[in-house]
DNA sequence: TCCACCAAAACTGTATACAAAACAGCGCTT
DNA sequence: AAGCGCTGTTTTGTATACAGTTTTGGTGGA
């Protein structure tokens, strides 16, 4: 069973709307978007309903797809989630953490730090997202990894929708003192780092607005 | 966007895969299956999608689907997040718990003696899978509730292909004991508990066998 | 001016058609 | 007898057709 067109599709879709170049609420209209990739309305409905499955469009039965706009309460439910998880993610790391892994999270912070300095926003946004899952996948689990990633995913399209300002600007900072915390292999430390950062990054969105809603799909390029 | 029928056929196949009347390695036929459902192979490989999403179907290119064979690996990667996500969720359980809450969990575990008592294979199974689901719906975490449950259909598969022998059969007792350590406000040891249920249930797995595979659709019934 | 109503257009949901790839059987070669 | 390649059949992957629903746009009346 072939999808490699499929998740082409999906792939692309996913890219539009973490990087926030489609709107929540954006209508995904099946032909439209058959035309601009050049194939049928069959492999586009594949990739819609791949990206359902991952909470990032919401399908209204014979209406159509649209670019999901998670409510406040499901906001916080990820943040909850993710709060939990990673917690112990950092507890487990550390129980099996290596010099080559700490070095491979120090690059990676290094990275995010360059992004940031160029003010490089779409990559800077992406690395930011990414230590959490390299996090995963230096400790060899993908599961948990893809797990992570899909609730960034959906975590990228929140603050999309709920940032009050930058607020979040500090994240690279903390990421780099979680960091340090794991040299230091202060377990307790590092948890709390961890918990603290998704806490900020939660209370920096202000979920007391109504959610503005755009169209037009020409973000695609 | 109208997905019905595809989740009520997904749901189906979930259902068979789960309840181990369709073995890992089975092939699913789209023709099959659209000629037993009385519809055509398009929703039924849109269900087939959600399910290879959920990872309780695997798709090979050109090759078609097939119940999903998790491999050692990912059976003990799947635990070690399940671990992760459910001391976390002790913990924040505690939190705010309320006796409502209290009282629903010893309800659930009631009902569980009582499928153990009666010797219902099934009905055991689904509920001391829920057990755990329940727990997190109690928390009002949906976001929670859902990934609990997909990790823990994913172990539905993976304790038919590994178990030794029927010896996850004090699940239910363990589960009593959280609840009781949870009415008993002791947090830590709430976690312990269901730290170590979780790593009963693996270490009752055993790994070093090679999967059995087996075929033929007519579980459906 | 605004609203209700109706017809046309656009879109979704499902089935079917068709090409390409994989599979199965069988005779041939070694 | 085992392995190889050929051929017909089955199955998948994608496109298209068609019916039913929603949206749109306009017209008439209050």
């Amino acid at each position: 069973m072939d999808n490699s067109t499929t998740s082409l599709i999906a792939a692309r879709l996913t890219r539009a709307i973490v990087e926030h170049r489609l709107q929540p609420g954006t209508k995904l209209a099946e032909q439209k978007l058959a035309d601009h990739f050049g194939v049928s309305r069959t492999l586009v409905r594949q990739a819609l309903f791949q990206l359902a499955q991952n909470r990032l469009v919401r399908l209204e039965p014979a209406r159509g797809a649209f670019v999901a706009a998670p409510s406040a309460d499901e906001a916080r439910q990820v943040f909850a989630v993710r709060r939990m998880l990673e917690a112990e993610m950092v507890r487990a790391f550390m129980r099996q953490v290596t010099p080559a892994k700490l070095r491979a999270l120090r690059e990676h912070v290094a990275r995010e730090k360059q992004a940031v300095a160029q003010g490089d926003a779409p990559e800077r946004t992406e690395l930011l997202g990414d230590f959490h899952v390299r996090m995963a996948e230096l400790m060899g689990n993908q599961v948990l990894a893809q797990m992570l990633g899909d609730l960034i995913s959906r975590c990228s399209l929140i603050t999309l929708m709920y940032q009050s300002a930058s607020a979040a600007a500090h994240s690279h900072e903390e990421h780099a003192q979680i960091v340090k915390a794991l040299g230091a292999k202060d377990e307790e430390r590092a948890v709390q780092l961890m918990q603290a950062h998704l806490l900020h990054v939660e209370e920096s969105l202000t979920f007391d607005r109504q959610p503005p809603v755009n169209d037009l799909s020409l973000a695609l390029s």
